[in-house]
RNA sequence: UCCGGUGUCGUUCAAUGGUAGGACAAGGGACUUUGAAUCCCUGAAUCGUGGUUCGAAUCCUCGCACCGGAACCA
């Protein structure tokens, strides 16, 4: 690579291309076309909401403009089909792009900004005879295209005067006929190897309102048409869409070049996101809300940008995932684990620390005076001591985590058992002298002693203990419901279907995982976590991270989302020795 | 049977005719008042075939596999 491919990015840092979308806007800053400008859009239909996968192209994107000081990139609605839009998705897509930490300024538009500029293209690919009037039923029409082996045959319409379809045109725009009646369709070539080059409709007939111009009109332009002009009223340099676009590039190329428009857009195509144990289609999406499979569409099981917000992921997490998965052509499924390991690494320096039990079981220190209290320092965060202290009550009745005592403990368990000693952290070790049950047998209480001159934690001898819990005053902490979240789906691809091609197909949602959520209520926290704001993610030490839910969350009825666990290392011990 | 695209560690991205490298995952170890974090170490890949070349993941041949394409959806 020569240094005429790297381009100053907005701190005017020399920038290496990262993938081959850069390498390609570098060439072509570097050679001098467009004068030089870079400009980009990231262009949603407003029908649904943002998943990660949206996020991949935001990033990719909005980062492409970041690369020149003049870059930009618009957002740009892709609202041409009144059916399926609303503004609702609006709202709820500008919001989530703002939240992951985009701004576009006041380089908002809609497809539906440029109708009436669209119609005189249209109007001029007719005068021109390159447009045509179909008034053929939508299956002739279908029937007349042929298929991937048979080639197409010419609409008899195809030959229409220029005065008569503009007439025809004019007439469709006023109201004239239903919805079906009449297509404009490019005339290109009906023998193409390349189905979309087989005269596409540009225009249909829809009596319908739109979100954004109401009953304006009732003929809308079609994506192949409207999308690539839009490009070049905004003057984007570099219009960036998935691989499924590629068969469309020819055609994309076809309506710049027969009309009058002052830049010409390279398109580009990259394989958008896969991810493992969950869908990311806008459609299966919509599905599982509309079946009732999770709450809605912010559902913190949901891939989508409001339910990863809920959920308690960073917008910083996201971002870095979307780096570091790169962009390239190939279809691929990327592992959760990278995801979520982007997730941790932000949270862990990000969140302060908290203790909270999830599965309370009582513990009595019994040489410890009854309606005493002692309170020991605890750090908010170990990495970071500036961030501070905080004061945590400690009592003769506590809460442990029942998954921290273990009857008969396995080998190389080192939590509590029957006779051993174990520190509370922050606090004191203690020594479990005495396991009382219920009449089925089950743990009820654990009696412990502690060592008074194990204050903070470390004996004066200091003799080693091996595990370390977390706990809470039973007298002060408070009660909450804590919802454990986990993958939607028990196949890393949903989508996928069985090898043998005789099995019956399997839908995506034969793989929801029954057991995606678990609501586990009377957990016992730390009372700061009460007040605690909803949205902010803290760590419950040992754990995992968590936040208060920003929906159901009451000041008397506390909801925790766990955003996800810490990880595991015993879990991988207790199974390997399993 | 047509057109387009893609094949590199388990996963993902890189290597642009010159030592196949990183990240995640996995395994091992150090440290530890979170079995977390952090640090160190290890194993692990070029779809097949034939060719060009001093040298091929890269160029060419012939295959194979996978993805996408036949809405008046985007």
């Amino acid at each position: 690579m020569s240094d005429a491919d790297k381009t100053p990015s907005t701190d005017g840092t020399e920038q290496t291309p990262k993938n081959f979308i850069e390498e390609f806007v570098a060439e072509d800053v570097a050679a001098g076309k467009n004068d030089g400008r870079l400009a980009t859009r990231f262009p949603p239909e407003p029908n649904g909401y943002l998943h990660i996968g949206h996020a991949k192209s935001i990033c990719l994107n909005f980062g492409l403009a970041d690369r020149l000081p003049s870059g930009t990139c618009n957002l740009r609605f892709d609202d041409t089909n009144p059916a399926a839009e609303d503004t609702e998705y609006v709202t709820a897509i500008a919001e989530d792009i703002r939240w992951l930490g985009f701004e576009w300024g006041d380089r908002q538009f809609f497809a539906s900004d440029y109708f009436e500029q669209l119609y005189q293209f249209a109007v001029t690919l007719i005068r021109d005879g390159k447009a045509y009037v179909d008034s053929r039923s939508l299956d002739e029409i279908r029937e007349s295209r042929g298929n991937f082996y048979k080639k197409g045959s010419d609409s008899p319409f195809r030959e229409r005067s220029v005065d008569e379809n503009i007439d025809l045109f004019a007439r469709m725009r006023s109201g004239e006929f239903e919805d079906g009646q009449h297509v404009l369709r490019a005339k290109i070539d009906m023998q193409s190897p390349n189905l979309n080059l087989r005269d596409p409709p540009i225009y249909r007939i829809r009596h319908a309102e739109h979100h954004r111009t109401g009953k304006e009109w009732c003929i809308y332009p079609m994506y192949d048409f409207a999308h690539g002009l839009s490009d070049a009223i905004e003057g984007i340099t570099h219009s960036v869409c998935t691989l499924e676009f590629q068969d469309h590039r020819p055609l994309y190329d076809w309506f710049l070049e027969q009309l009058p428009v002052t830049s010409h857009p390279r398109q580009i195509e990259f394989a958008r996101l896969g991810l493992g144990y969950t869908v990311l289609s806008k459609r299966k999406l919509q599905d599982l809300v509309t079946r009732n499979h999770v709450s809605g569409w912010d559902d913190p099981r949901m891939p989508t940008l409001a339910g990863l917000r809920r959920r308690g992921y960073s917008a910083t997490a996201i971002r870095n995932f979307c780096t570091r998965i790169g962009v390239a052509k190939r279809d691929s499924i990327v592992d959760v684990a990278l995801l979520e390991h982007a997730l941790r690494d932000d949270l862990n320096a990000d969140c302060d620390r908290a203790m909270g039990v999830l599965r309370p079981l009582k513990l009595v220190i019994e040489n410890f005076p009854e309606g005493q209290v002692e309170y020991f320092d605890a750090i908010q965060h170990p990495e970071y001591p500036e961030r501070g202290q905080r004061k945590l009550a400690f009592g003769r009745e506590l809460y442990i985590e029942r998954d921290d005592f273990m009857e008969e403990p396995k080998k190389k368990w080192f939590r509590l058992a029957p006779g051993r000693e174990v520190r509370l952290r922050y606090a004191a070790l203690i020594t479990c002298k005495e396991v009382i049950k219920d009449d089925s047998g089950e743990v009820i209480e654990i009696r412990c002693t502690w060592d008074p001159e194990s204050r903070g934690g470390n004996a004066p001898d200091s003799r080693r203990v091996k595990g370390t819990l977390h706990w809470v005053s039973a007298e002060h902490a408070v009660s909450a419901t804590v919802r454990l979240y986990d993958r939607l789906f028990t196949a890393e691809n949903p989508l996928a279907q069985k090898e043998d091609p005789d099995a019956p197909p399997t839908s995506f949602m034969d793989h929801i995982n029954p057991d995606s959520l678990e609501v586990l209520e009377n957990c016992k926290l730390e009372p700061d976590l009460a007040s605690l704001e909803a949205g902010k993610v803290v760590q419950f030490e040992r754990l995992g991270y968590f936040c208060k839910d920003t929906e159901d969350s009451k000041p008397d009825a506390l909801v925790f989302n766990r955003t996800i666990t810490l990880r595991d290392a015993w879990a991988k011990v207790a199974k390997k020795s399993r």
